[in-house]
DNA sequence: ATCTCTTATCGTAAAGATACGATTGATTTT
DNA sequence: AAAATCAATCGTATCTTTACGATAAGAGAT
């Protein structure tokens, strides 16, 4: 991308806030968040069942919403429990709520 | 992109959200929604003042954000007025609500 | 030590997103 | 009719995202 050579200053929540709609910017990641919300936790194996995706697309989905914060994993050997990261996941929660009134 | 042969099926709000979401993954595009939303309406060229963007560029988002219905343009010539769809807006509002519990 | 199981990472290809300048199109003003 | 104004669109370059298969890395079991 050909970026702008001056660097964009946003207000303080603008960047958080497209940060965690970026990562909420697919329907996989949405729908994985979904299955967390409703089991609690799940591993990875889990997902690769329920989507028609390919192991490493998966891993990589479950990657961008660690990134975000949303998830966080344990290893509980030899799989990893993946969770949502509920702090992370209530500052998503009121920044969406403020931005839509 | 390398697409899977079968089209996954998500649930019904699951393809609605991740849209929307993806409207607002760019921090541009939700300072454009937090000004139309202190202002009520504003003009394609007020933007381009605010912003150290190209008239194209300005003229992008808006179109994206036209395009997932968050944005409604109309004429007055010659210039165009841009307001908040307040119906689409209620419909994201209740989806990001729900998704968040 | 080797094998197995599970998941992450690497390499890669195709499509999409983001930015710009230049041009076009529509309307209003001169 | 010509000029000016404003915003959309076109063409283009570059970076990012999404997908895959293949490989690596870690821990437990044999």
């Amino acid at each position: 991308m050909k970026r702008t050579l001056e660097t964009i200053e946003y207000k303080e929540n603008t960047e958080a806030l497209a940060k965690f709609a970026k990562a909420l910017a697919h329907p996989t990641r949405i729908a994985i968040l979904k299955h967390l919300e409703s089991q609690s936790c799940c591993f990875t194996g889990d997902l690769v069942d329920v989507f028609p995706l390919a192991q490493s697309t998966v891993s990589q989905h479950l990657k961008e919403l660690k990134n975000a914060g949303l998830i966080q994993g344990e290893l509980k050997s030899p799989k990893i429990k993946y969770c949502i990261n509920q702090e992370n996941w209530n500052i998503a929660k009121s920044l969406f709520q403020n931005f839509f009134d």
